[in-house]
RNA sequence: GCCGAGGUGGCAGAAUGGUUAAUGCGACGGACUGCAGAUCCGUUUCCUGGGGGUUCGAUUCCCUCCCUCGGCUCCA
């Protein structure tokens, strides 16, 4: 059964399909690690994991890669205020992050290439780029203009060209700021901020071309299966996909998937704002499959107004449900119930989440057949049966990730 | 400004054409308890933002208006 999703650049509904003899290429974002991960991180990074999940469950074989940015300004800034090098301080948050992330039993990625290991690769792209006379210097930085492309070939700058956050609402594009799609590529830089020798002289290469290089060599372009959260489609997807659509001719993936943010507040979770839920904290409070839960609870395509109410709520209806799964498996001689149900229940829990990764109608489902199954009071299930239903839930913790038994 | 997501009962939140519109929370009644809590059982009439349209039939599809919210080159 394909799995079909909503396609984030075309907008239309599209089958994620591996190409012939070769595992299915799934590359993600992964975050720039100068702080710990959020809730945030995790309800994108979760999303991820259920595609991965349900895909393996299919027989399908996925490579999974997920890179990390290991410098950057902020990156850098916070090292130096801790007294650490840069280095030090993305090992240390690396080893954090994937630490928070098994914990809520997220699978590893196969591939977790840092920034810091591919320089020679952008240099490689940057060369390549130079060579369409696309770029110039400015300052200490040398900045790549993408050719116009028709409507729908790339995601949109327009939006974020005409007004925005850095200028007053109503007020145009500032003119020394360049036309909106135009990328740093090269910025010189000397130690003790990252630094590598270039043609160029001593610096660091853009971020966007990271993401380009890595799956360049690891995967190949286009991937299968690519995205994040919403604010990397602009710069960073829409980067990426240049260089992609400039070398390759073709989309940097086959398929694109950007899932909604977590607000807290009525805002975006950001630093800035310092209204950060730390996935820690979260996870100390009501463990690791009710936070999960409560976090694919709601569609990827919808936001989640983070509300702690709201997630001990779902701890306790979770909660329910695994005893009520436990309750109904529990071997019981005079049990007269089938396994019909469970099959079934896993069934459409199959083709909610390959029917566009819908996790919510999958989580609903659940809980409906839990709340029935308590109500019933069948007598519990035939001692023959119990190997069919066992089998049944296994099939859907492993689509999930949800521990039910 | 541009782009996007929404508006369902006291609250949260399902259901994308078809029986009396889930479920949870809350509330109320009961069981249990020395009392309370927890737990269990039962009850909860009245709800699909306004206006048009398509249809035998609309929460669901189309048009329009109103309202709310989010994002907008640091950001999952």
């Amino acid at each position: 059964m394909d799995l079909t999703l909503r396609d984030t650049l075309s907008g239309t509904r599209r089958a994620v399909r591996r190409r012939p003899g070769r595992p299915l290429a799934l590359y993600v974002c992964g975050p720039t690690v100068y702080d710990v991960a959020h809730v945030g991180h995790a309800r994108t990074y979760l999303f991820f994991d259920v595609v991965r999940r349900q895909l393996e469950t299919e027989g399908v074989p996925v490579q999974h890669v997920m890179n990390l940015t290991d410098f950057e300004d902020k990156l850098e800034a916070r090292a130096t205020s801790l007294g650490l090098t840069w280095r030090a301080l993305a090992r240390r948050e690396e080893r954090g992050f994937f630490r928070d992330l098994r914990a809520l039993n997220v699978l590893p990625p196969h591939f977790r290439p840092r920034a810091s290991d591919f320089v020679p690769q952008m240099i490689r792209v940057v060369r390549r780029l130079e060579r369409t006379g696309r770029v110039h210097r400015v300052g200490d930085e040398w900045i790549y203009t993408p050719p116009l492309r028709p409507a729908g070939e790339n995601f949109p700058t327009d939006r974020q060209l005409a007004t925005h956050a850095v200028t007053e609402p109503g007020h145009p594009f500032p003119e020394s700021r360049g036309r909106a799609g135009e990328f740093m590529v090269w910025k010189l830089q000397d130690a003790p901020k990252p630094s590598w020798p270039s043609p160029w002289g001593p610096g660091v290469p853009g971020w966007h071309l990271e993401c380009y290089a890595m799956a360049q060599e690891i995967l190949g372009i286009p991937v299968d299966l690519h995205g994040g959260a919403p604010d990397l489609i602009y710069p960073h997807h829409y980067a990426e996909n240049e260089v992609a659509l400039e070398f390759e001719k073709t989309p940097f993936s086959r398929v694109f998937l950007h899932t909604a943010f977590v607000l807290v507040g009525g805002a975006k979770m950001a630093k800035s704002t310092g209204n950060l839920i730390p996935l820690r904290t979260a996870l100390e409070d009501v463990g690791a499959s009710p936070l999960r839960w409560y976090l694919l609870s709601t569609s990827h395509t919808q936001r989640l107004a983070w509300d702690s109410a709201a997630l001990h709520r779902a701890a306790k209806e979770y909660a329910g449900v695994r005893s009520a799964v436990r309750s109904w498996l529990a071997p019981r001689s005079s049990g007269r119930a089938t396994a019909v149900s469970a099959v079934r229940l896993e069934e459409r829990v199959r083709r909610d989440l390959a029917n566009g990764l819908a996790t919510d109608r999958a989580f609903a489902r659940i809980r409906t057949w839990a709340l029935r199954t308590t109500a019933r009071r069948s007598g519990g299930l035939a001692p023959r049966e119990r190997a069919t239903a066992r089998r049944a839930f296994r099939t859907i913790e492993a689509r999930t990730g949800l521990s039910l038994l």
